[in-house]
RNA sequence: AGGGAUAUAGCCAAGCGGUAAGGCAGCGGGUUUUGAUCCCGUCAUUCAGAGGUUCAAAUCCUCUUAUCCCUGCCA
């Protein structure tokens, strides 16, 4: 894929910061919270931060924002670390975790309170929404705001010997309760929770909140550009205000880009969640799903979702990409890498009269059509073979360039043969062609200066395998199904067909999970890296190939 | 007594005072043993709107409009 360095507004920023000598080296990070699977917009912000650091000879940190352990599983963080190195990045020194900085943040804590400018609240929840004032009205301060110092400190070190009940009280920063930004309300910063974390057990019953953690475990890590979404500019302020009260030794600044919306899915990892729980889909990496995982089962490349990142961009603006960007990035890296191969998805029998009994020859057929790099395979041919039900018709227009009664088409690979019957089923369905062929068309076209208008695929009818063969489609009807209220209305029935009866060639027996092939004339397609039974072949259609046919057709 | 952001083609997106890049999609044509690929051509007299500054404005100023985000002990 082409090779031009990417230009955003972050990049500039950081050129800015380089000149002028306010940095000398760049150090980004990931900060996913291990409560699901990433998604595309997930690789967005991954290409963007490794992507900085791998431009800019600096470093990008795996860090799990792991503060919320009712939601957080190990499961995810597996997931995630997979998900990160198969779209091939690497990520500096060990992985981190917020929550290796417990210690660090409690001490940051003391040390607000030690300036006055943070306390403990017993405000219950109700109460604390009510006292926060609304977009309109200013908040007013709450009564346990001028609670000494000394009072304080020993009523957190209380919270921290889990000494009051989940929700009974909170610390909370000391900030403006009339500030037009919401968060800068005297944010609560620590909350009571007895819940086992998967990486600190049961060691604390006090979580630090996003907006404490996240700053200051950049500024531990030294980050200097912490790269997040629009969502959080209200927040930049309470970042701000945190890293310039407490003693750490650099400041962290925070830069805001717009998220990833992509038509007919769903970029929300509770909703997505919820497809899940609810079995909508087959778990995280069902084919239809917009995460990493699926991605990757479906067929599609890390160089592909790479491409796809730097085609979209990275600004500030609110964007929906259309699919078609996507496929496009996919197709263009499997046309030029995967190998070529036939299958026969509705199978209908072609047989050959005047092909000699019982002779069977094995042709050598190119793997790419002009990649010669990639070599040859033999495909076994008859007089005997499947051809797709829609690739003939006893009578047709001039349009229709397949087989057609008393007309000519090209085997692929192999020979030229003119239709001459066809045997029926009771529903009028096409169950076997006859057609003769003409020898000398291996490799050349008739020797009477016709040349055939098409060109079919097929298998042999006896060598081939019976595989199963998966087609997906967008998971929804609508461009943008996140604005309905219920998602099982939208979702398309047709996102997933299943073939059980499709034929293929028999060098595909050495298929690969993940690994790419191009079914001629229909599509790419990988074998699915879930399969029960060794040795059952079941391809995903990764994408179909652009099809002007269909158009025409219409 | 709200605040924070964003407006360039159908969808993304360059542009940073000197006369609208590129990609995807679309449309027209050519090559082709994949209706694929590939190749050629085409696709914004105008940048949300209205004023203003300037020899010159998508870029600077003013006002207006539209959309998104913020009132979790989520991130």
């Amino acid at each position: 894929m082409k090779e031009t360095i990417p230009t955003n507004f972050i990049r500039q920023i950081i050129d800015t910061d380089l000149a002028s000598g306010k940095h000398n080296s760049i150090q980004t990070r990931f900060p996913p919270e291990p409560n699901g699977f990433l998604h595309i917009g997930h690789a967005k912000a991954i290409c963007l931060n490794f992507g900085i650091a791998q431009d800019y000879n600096g470093l990008c940190n795996l860090r799990f924002d792991d503060t919320n352990p009712e939601k957080e599983d190990i499961d995810y963080v597996h997931a995630i670390k997979k998900d990160v190195q198969w779209l091939g990045f690497e990520w500096a020194g060990d992985i981190r975790y917020s929550s290796d900085y417990f210690e660090q943040l409690h001490d940051f804590a003391i040390e607000l309170i030690k300036k006055s400018l943070a306390f403990v609240c017993f405000l219950n929840g109700d109460e604390m929404r009510e006292y926060r004032g609304t977009l309109n009205k200013p908040g007013k301060n709450s009564p346990y705001r001028d609670t000494s110092i000394e009072e304080n400190l020993s009523l957190f070190e209380k919270m921290r010997n889990g000494e009051f009940k989940e929700g009974e009280c909170s610390l909370r920063a000391k900030i403006d309760m009339t500030s037009s930004f919401m968060c800068m309300r005297d944010p609560i910063i620590y909350r009571v929770r007895f819940a086992h974390h998967h990486q600190t057990g049961d060691k604390w019953c006090i979580y630090p909140m996003y907006d404490f953690t996240h700053c200051l475990s950049d500024a531990i890590e030294g980050i200097t550009h912490s790269i997040c979404t629009l969502e959080f500019q209200d927040n930049r302020r309470l970042y701000d205000w945190v890293v310039d009260n407490v003693s750490v030794p650099v400041k962290p600044h925070q830069y805001e880009f717009s998220r990833l919306n992509l038509e007919y899915t769903l970029m929300s990892k509770r909703k997505l969640n919820m497809l899940v729980e609810d079995k909508l889909v087959d778990g995280w990496d069902d084919p239809r799903m917009p995460t990493i995982a699926a991605f990757r089962r479906r067929g599609y490349t890390p160089a592909s979702m790479r491409e796809f990142a730097k085609r979209i961009g990275v600004t500030k603006m609110e964007n929906t990409v259309e699919m078609s960007v996507l496929e496009a990035c996919i197709r263009e890296d499997l046309n030029d890498n995967a190998p070529r191969a036939m299958a026969v998805l509705d199978p209908i029998k072609l047989v050959i009269e005047n092909y000699p009994e019982d002779k069977t020859e094995d042709l050598t057929v190119k793997n790419h059509p002009s990649d010669e790099s990639q070599g040859t395979r033999i495909v076994p041919f008859s007089g005997e073979l499947f051809i797709e039900a829609e690739d003939f018709r006893e009578e047709a227009n001039k349009k229709y360039k397949r087989l057609v009664i008393d007309k000519a088409v090209r085997l692929r690979g192999a020979y030229v043969v003119t239709a001459t019957r066809c045997d029926k089923d009771e529903q009028g369905n096409v169950t076997t062609v006859y057609c003769t062929y003409l020898e000398d068309t291996l490799g050349k076209n008739p020797t009477d200066g016709t040349k055939p208008k098409g060109v079919i695929h097929w298998v042999d009818a006896d060598k081939s395998l019976d595989a199963t063969v998966r087609l997906y489609d967008r998971l929804f009807t609508v461009p943008n199904p996140a604005a309905t209220d219920d998602l099982q209305q939208v979702m398309n029935p047709e996102s997933l067909v299943v073939i059980k009866t499709a034929k293929v060639e028999p060098s595909l027996t050495a298929a690969k999970p993940e690994q790419a092939y191009q079914f001629e004339r229909q599509g790419y397609f990988c074998l699915d890296n879930n399969i029960t039974k060794t040795g059952d072949l079941v391809f995903n259609r990764t994408v179909g190939l652009r099809d002007t046919w269909a158009k025409i057709s219409k």
